[in-house]
DNA sequence: ATAAACCAGTTTACAACATAAACCAAATGA
DNA sequence: TCATTTGGTTTATGTTGTAAACTGGTTTAT
């Protein structure tokens, strides 16, 4: 059985429904992100601030109807972090 | 929709190995636990504590061929957190 | 009998983390 | 023009996770 270590970055519920939002839709801003799990702001700019760092989503800054407009998409490595993640974490869920 | 909170106490990954552990053998002791999961001796002893504070488990101390011995069981609460545990992290997992 | 090594844990100290509150800057509305 | 809204970021603070240090006793060796 053994137990695999679970990626601490992707082991937080608030940056693993990031990830799997990516992981449905492929690009998503902000907002959306924001209105889909319920965060803070501020919580939701740390944590993507965090899956950027770790190169599991990428992170392009536009202006959209002259706002500032955040929109976030997993990269190759954040796929597969994602991948490994669910097959580790499955191990422990019997 | 989805992204169901998921519980931290169990949404550790020592506490979640031990007690996915229990689900399986209904009782185990200290030094199994702690060869299984590969912990430390302290921070399996924390997390046993937090688990126990939770009622996920109890925990009776008795003394075995001299030595101090811990065993730990689920209890019935224990159970039934980590089968909504299960749930709720699955709708992550796609 | 004493010392050294070992067993089975607990306590503690500190770094890392998670999060809400406070803040910022530009855009729009009254 | 003053306030409100949008779309975020930064900061402050409490919470967690964990290794290191410690306790209390046992076994082995001398």
């Amino acid at each position: 059985m053994a137990f695999a270590p679970l990626d601490p970055v992707l082991h937080n519920q608030l940056r693993l429904a990031v990830v799997s939002l990516l992981v449905g839709v492929e690009e998503a801003d902000f907002t959306f992100i924001l209105e889909k799990t319920g965060a803070t702001r501020g919580n939701l700019s740390v944590q993507l601030s965090k899956l950027k760092e770790a190169g599991y989503i990428r992170v392009k800054k536009t202006f959209k109807e002259n706002y500032p407009n955040t929109s976030c998409a997993l990269t190759p490595q954040g796929i597969t972090a994602f991948e490994q993640y669910v097959a580790a974490i499955k191990e422990y869920l019997g």
